[in-house]
DNA sequence: TCTGGGGTCCTAGGACCC
DNA sequence: TCTGGGGTCCTAGGACCC
């Protein structure tokens, strides 16, 4: 077997780790009873979204309904999502990591890279050494189980890190690369999804190391360039750098909601894509970003999305200002008699909010004064932690008249 | 793989301009 | 009001990730 490239070992030494079964390590790692049973997560969106290794062998997958594991598996425990845990967890984890290098970027928030070239001399210890380290650190400290890789590039350590799962420690050195790639099939690695990969085996290419051995020219003339940078990385040549800053903004910031059975009702609609609105700009202001364009769609039960676009007349995060333009456009998506299974709301093109824009027709006051309402809103809400203010739109109402007037309104509070 | 929710990036094609 | 070529900007849609 032709090896891809001879390289050293390690010309680059990126670390991958990988929670295993993060979001049930935490809650076993909370409440150590748990280990060893089968446990899912996920009881509050009536999914599963995350299930123990035991769960899995019982043949449990993500995304299964609630009710169905109680019928079929009434043993199983279900527990709700405790985000502020896994956060918590999350960035205890990340901070074990940078005890041994800063280039640390968290991926997600059971995912990290790291970047360890260089650091063995002044550790005084090997790769797989330090690698045996940070495991323990974090099974010590935390009472969690990762699976860790280390390759000379991102894609290549994430094949590493999945290679043995769970509790798994694999390196993958640039010169034995292809041995591994070999027992890779295509689809397994990150960024060739099920569309290419099926394209990928027509074209007789079924694992990392057949894709890898193709030349730039074929990659090229069949592909776009994300493969041609996945294809780089599978030959040890790195293209995706460690990004250690953390997440401070948003390219965009959206909100969906599937309901079933499927309605076709106008005025539900229209309340459902109102209260989006609302906690789609709620995050924007959080983040202090206004949006320059505004898109939201319909879903239908044969899952055909029906969107419209709105480029706003300034920058704005003000649900007061942007639903108006909403209820011009809702009729041009909007058709009587289809049933739809979803809506969503996505805010684009978000600006940061300090970078303000003078309009020439000084309203800027009228808005300041409707922003300070917001702010103030904004600021009960998060002491109290409850939604106390909607616009009438988002209000659930009888009558069949989606046309309201707009006006932030504020209800008695129920507790 | 039977489709939940929140993101990012890329490409093709049309419009418009010189 | 015929033709060529090239650049830029925008939008829709696709693919992918966790």
């Amino acid at each position: 077997m032709p090896r891809l490239l001879s390289v050293r070992e390690f010309p680059r030494a990126i670390l991958h780790i990988d929670g295993d079964a993060f979001f049930v390590g935490v809650e076993t790692a909370k409440n150590p009873s748990l280990r060893g049973k089968l446990v899912v997560t996920g009881r509050e969106r009536g999914i599963v979204s995350a299930l123990s290794y035991e769960a899995k062998d019982l043949g449990i997958i993500r995304g299964l309904p609630i009710f169905e594991v109680r019928r079929k598996y009434p043993e199983v425990i279900v527990l709700p999502s405790d985000y502020d845990s896994y956060t918590e967890y999350s960035q205890k984890m990340f901070d074990i990591v940078r005890r041994y290098t800063e280039e640390v970027e968290e991926y997600s928030i059971d995912e990290c890279f790291a970047d360890l070239t260089g650091w063995r001399r002044p550790l005084k210890m090997t790769y797989e050494e330090i690698l045996r380290k940070i495991k323990s650190d974090i099974r010590e400290e935390l009472d969690l189980s990762v699976s860790v890789g280390l390759a000379p590039t991102k894609v290549l350590a994430k094949v590493a890190s999945k290679f043995r799962k769970p509790d798994g420690l694999t390196l993958i050195p640039g010169n034995l690369a292809h041995q591994f790639l070999a027992q890779t099939p295509i689809e397994k690695i990150w960024g060739i999804g099920p569309s290419t990969s099926r394209f990928l085996v027509r074209k007789n290419i079924k694992t990392a190391y057949d894709f890898a051995l193709r030349d730039q020219t074929w990659i090229r003339y069949y592909l776009s360039k994300p493969y041609e940078e996945i294809w780089n990385e599978l030959n040890c040549r790195m293209i995706y750098d460690i990004n250690p800053l953390p997440k401070t903004t948003y390219k965009s910031i959206s909100e969906t909601r599937t309901f079933s059975p499927p309605r076709s009702e106008p005025n539900f609609l229209f309340q459902e894509i109102s209260a989006h609105l609302e906690n789609v700009s709620r995050k924007a202001r959080h983040y202090n970003l206004r949006a320059k364009k505004i898109s939201f769609f319909l879903k239908t039960g044969e899952f055909q999305f029906i969107s419209s676009e709105i480029i706003l007349p300034s920058p704005s995060h003000l649900p007061s200002e942007i639903l108006p333009l909403l209820r011009d456009k809702f009729p041009s998506i909007y058709r009587e008699k289809v049933l739809y299974r979803a809506t969503g709301v996505v805010l684009i093109d978000l600006v940061s909010s300090s970078i303000r824009q003078s309009d020439l027709f000084g309203d800027i006051e009228k808005k300041d004064k409707i922003e300070k309402v917001y702010r103030e809103i904004d600021s009960l809400e998060e002491k109290t932690g409850l939604r106390s203010v909607f616009l009438a739109s988002s209000l659930k109402k009888k009558e069949n008249n989606i046309i309201q007037r707009k006006r932030v309104k504020s209800i008695p509070n129920s507790s």
